[in-house]
DNA sequence: TTGGTTGCAAATCTTTTGCAGCTTT
DNA sequence: AAAGCTGCAAAAGATTTGCAACCAA
């Protein structure tokens, strides 16, 4: 897609083809989180010579430059979607049954982040909410049984990668 | 504190001298956030052959039983927090300035979490919710000039510990 | 007793960095 | 041409694991 050489052009960071293909990977798919591995096996198509220390060095520029945006999960890495235009806002819904992540739009924190300004003069750039707990086909499949966040289950479907 | 051997009793898990220093550490400041090794340095003053290993062993355990609470704030490492009582809840404020991590008690996410089992059918267990930005200490100092995730400051104040 | 625990060292895993050569502007 | 990028391999940092000895229940 051009929109993801536009999307880069504009953010004002050097344009390098390993640049494009990571964020042709984002921009297509801009409902699932990546981490920087998948991330890296996938722009590979593109770009077969593609290195990881180039996708590690390339994503908090995009980062930086709105273009993605990096999530921190609770898993030990961490993962990375398309940033859609501010106000777009959505909160991560972690499966604890198969790891998956849903989304659910919807930003109200904003009342609450003029909250905490007045009352402890903290002044919030951003802010990060996700909740855990076990997805619909988990729940029917029974497997929210034991409750407490522990690690991930064993068989987990791919964990977004299809 | 035998308030820490309490808690540790009432929550199952086999009582041991390792877990008690580690657990006295946590309680001994409810209001501050380790890293594993930080509790370990601290744990080891009461217990000096503790291992590393054990503390990262015994913290799982502690959270499943609710004695801490594990804390994904952006960083490296994960922080734990002593656990009080379940509807103590609080938010982190974590300053980008200084790297310091501040407390705002409110829980008004219980709210949008009915919200959300009823309209996606995901059954919350638990949420995470944290906010970036500038304590008034690093506001004062000018610290909060260039805004955007980044990089916590080279010369940040001990990050709690001392 | 006896299964759960522990310390140590080695192993994993994710992310970062040094460096020499290559590319975008 | 100059500054910025890249790939590779090595390094770093956090967390996990194998194992034989040890200890709480």
């Amino acid at each position: 897609m051009q929109a993801a050489r536009r999307r880069l052009e504009a953010s004002g960071v050097r344009v390098t083809p390993q640049r494009l293909a990571v964020v042709e990977v984002l921009a297509a798919h801009p409902d699932r989180h990546f981490s920087a591995l998948e991330l890296y096996e996938n722009a590979r198509r593109a770009h077969p010579d593609l290195g990881l220390a180039t996708v590690y060095r390339t994503l908090p520029l995009l980062e930086q430059a709105g273009v993605a945006n990096r999530l921190n999960v609770g898993e030990e890495e961490d993962r990375f979607e398309f940033g859609l235009e501010k106000g777009h806002y959505h909160h991560h819904l972690i499966c604890l049954g198969c790891g998956r992540i849903f989304e659910f739009k919807e930003d109200l924190l904003e009342p609450l982040e003029r909250r905490i300004e007045a009352e402890t003069g903290f002044r919030v750039v951003d802010h990060s909410l996700h909740f855990t707990g076990y997805c619909p086909e988990c729940r029917a499949a029974g497997r929210d049984r034991e409750d407490r966040r522990g690690p991930l289950q064993e068989g987990a479907p791919g964990r977004q990668e299809g």
